[in-house]
DNA sequence: ATGGTTGGTAGCCAA
């Protein structure tokens, strides 16, 4: 089963290429980040066509977060648990059939930006994440197949930026942000790409700004972490890097796993 | 490179 991770940087802008790439790529299941929609308006009725189920977890402007996936979807929850004052749409979770009469947990997540650092936009960063490595320890003692999947907004290592040096002073790049993102690793995950190849020059984001695509100045921030049985059953890593060169595209583009 | 571009919104903010 093939499982996508995509921040499509909204999804009312973005909703012909959302069905293209549908249509192109058939995944299984759709993790989308920055849908920027109100669950009520989120464009249902084309993706329900395409023969997908549609969870969403959306706010007002922006963040939000959405699952669709081909297979019924169970027990959806929206919410990182650990701070009932967190208002933000960044994370979503369900449980979706495999294809062993079994189950696979997959989670949507759009994890802070953190920007400017210094503020208190980046120690909420740092606090998701903690959030987030406290409902890693909750699911891997279930020990299921699950993938963790997202727009991180984490630069892992100096060779997932075309530039590093112009990402020292940014929160995507901080030592305590990928500092956040080891521990997650740490703790038994298996980031999906670096199973594949260990080279530099990949790249999941492109900013809009000073043609950075054309110059393939990119960074590699959109991750799937796969519990240790699910990484038992990884079969294929892809980025469809293709979509960032179509009409008004996303900055992000997708990037996905196909499980046995 | 201290600028630049985009989406959602109608506040310029967030990225």
């Amino acid at each position: 089963m093939k499982i996508a991770t995509w921040n499509i940087n909204g999804v009312k802008a973005r909703l012909d290429g959302l069905v293209t790439w549908l249509g192109e790529a058939s995944p299984d299941v759709v993790c989308l980040q920055e849908i920027k929609s109100i669950d009520e308006a989120f464009p249902r009725e084309p993706i329900e066509a395409l023969g997908y189920n549609v969870a969403t977890h959306g706010q007002k402007g922006f963040n939000g977060v959405a699952i669709l996936s081909k297979r019924p979807l169970e027990d959806v929850t929206p919410r990182l648990s650990g701070d009932e004052d967190d208002v933000q749409a960044r994370f979503l979770e369900a449980i979706v059939p495999d294809d062993h009469d079994g189950i696979v947990r997959v989670v949507s997540a759009y994890m802070p930006n953190g920007n400017p650092i210094g503020t208190e936009k980046f120690s909420y960063k740092l606090a998701w994440m903690e959030r987030l490595e406290a409902w890693v320890d909750d699911r891997l003692a279930l020990e299921e197949p699950f993938v963790l999947a997202g727009d991180f907004n984490i630069i892992p290592e100096s060779i997932d930026a075309r530039y590093p040096q112009r990402w020292t002073e940014d929160a995507l790049f901080q030592p305590e942000s990928r500092n956040a993102y080891r521990k997650l690793t740490a703790r038994g995950l298996t980031e999906a790409l670096r199973t594949v190849t260990d080279a530099g020059d990949i790249y999941t984001f492109w900013d809009y700004q000073a043609g950075a695509w054309q110059k393939n100045n990119g960074i590699r921030i959109d991750h799937l972490l796969l519990s240790p049985e699910a990484a038992d059953r990884l079969a294929a890593v892809g980025i469809d890097k293709h979509v960032r060169a179509w009409e008004k595209p996303s900055d992000h583009v997708p990037v996905w796993i196909a499980l046995s």
